[in-house]
DNA sequence: ACTTGACTTGACCGACCGGTCTAATATACT
DNA sequence: AGTATATTAGACCGGTCGGTCAAGTCAAGT
């Protein structure tokens, strides 16, 4: 049996949205793609904005239950968990640019410049999701000072700075057009520290 | 003397292209603000893209003869220039934040997340802006080595990857709209470090 | 005085946008 | 069987998009 409507809909806008860009692509061309007609999709969505916010929510999800997850296992060494990290967003990223041409980053760091400055729900919404990946982070400094394998620093900043590198690496690689940069820079985000002030 | 006409539209351009997107500003719009035609428009720029391009050039011929040239100057204590860098940054972001609101970003950042998956033309055009942004990082670790004011690492990566953090820094930044975010991690652009690999 | 060419004006184009609406159809409960 | 409800179908809407174009203005060159 075929996919449900609805999530035809979400997988395929997503699909899209990732490629390409918000405004570039259309409800229409969502549709034909899902094969879906107008209607139904507005039956689903009450509005693009909408489903804008349901491809972010089911992309967090997949991401969290993915390798998120089994990145930020709790049973490898803390540190290790963000070479994990990073070799796992090197391997989405090649397998997508194989497959399109095109390296589309991070959905997230995308939607997060290009509609952040107009559409304040979706910001919200996009900067909780940072958060809650900047807070993976902070567990896996924590563990890691606990256990003696790093210096004392401020964790929450520091944390907060991989994320952000990270996401500095996804936009050059993808300005670059180039995976490689995620394997050559990322696993420079171990270096970053950011001292606890006092 | 008001300023020329194209001056007028590119400068209008700028404004907005950074402080929206590049997609949600039609020209119409750019020149009713900047009081020009749709007729001149055309007569002083053949396309959107190319109004895109200039734009682009724009704000880098003035970001190099700008803070750029200042905060890389070379009477500057090598590793100081990366600090200046940053304030630049976070002055101008919580600036601009003032006057509209809402944190606008870097440019090159937000076109080359938006744009670069569809014309590659333009994403070329970014990806030598930061090419060339990278080198005066690159300098800089150069002379700091020479210095023996850093341990020796591999300066072209690691010039590199301080240019991805500012980037990501400053993405993290626009998403949660709070300039703040650049003074707090930005300095921490200087613990980056890549090691020579052989 | 006349010509040239840069510049301006604004009406106009087809295509497409996000979104609405009515009518038809499948499904599920009584 | 009958009826309510969820879903689908696709024509249609006003508005906007990037871009074109014919007509004209105006200053400089001869």
């Amino acid at each position: 049996m075929e996919m449900d409507t609805k999530e035809r809909i979400l997988a395929t806008a997503r699909e899209l949205f990732h490629g390409r860009s918000y405004a570039d692509v259309g409800i229409k061309e969502i549709c034909s793609m899902a094969n879906v007609q107008k209607g139904s999709f507005y039956h689903f969505f009450p509005s693009k904005q909408d489903l804008a916010m349901a491809v972010i929510d089911n992309m967090a999800d997949d991401w969290a239950n993915g390798f998120v997850a089994e990145a930020f296992d709790e049973d490898l060494p803390p540190m290790e968990r963000l070479d994990y990290m990073v070799d796992a967003v090197y391997y989405w990223q090649k397998a997508a640019k194989n497959l399109e041409g095109r390296m589309p980053g991070c959905l997230f760091g995308n939607l997060a410049l290009e509609v952040s400055t107009r559409d304040e729900v979706i910001r919200a919404r996009l900067n909780a999701i940072f958060e809650k990946a900047s807070s993976r982070f902070h567990e896996a400094l924590e563990q890691a000072i606990e256990r003696g394998d790093i210096p004392f620093l401020d964790t929450k900043a520091t944390a907060t700075a991989m994320l952000a590198y990270l996401e500095g690496v996804i936009l050059l690689a993808k300005t670059r057009n180039d995976p490689d940069v995620v394997r050559n820079l990322g696993p420079a985000i171990k270096s970053i520290r950011i001292e606890q002030k006092h």
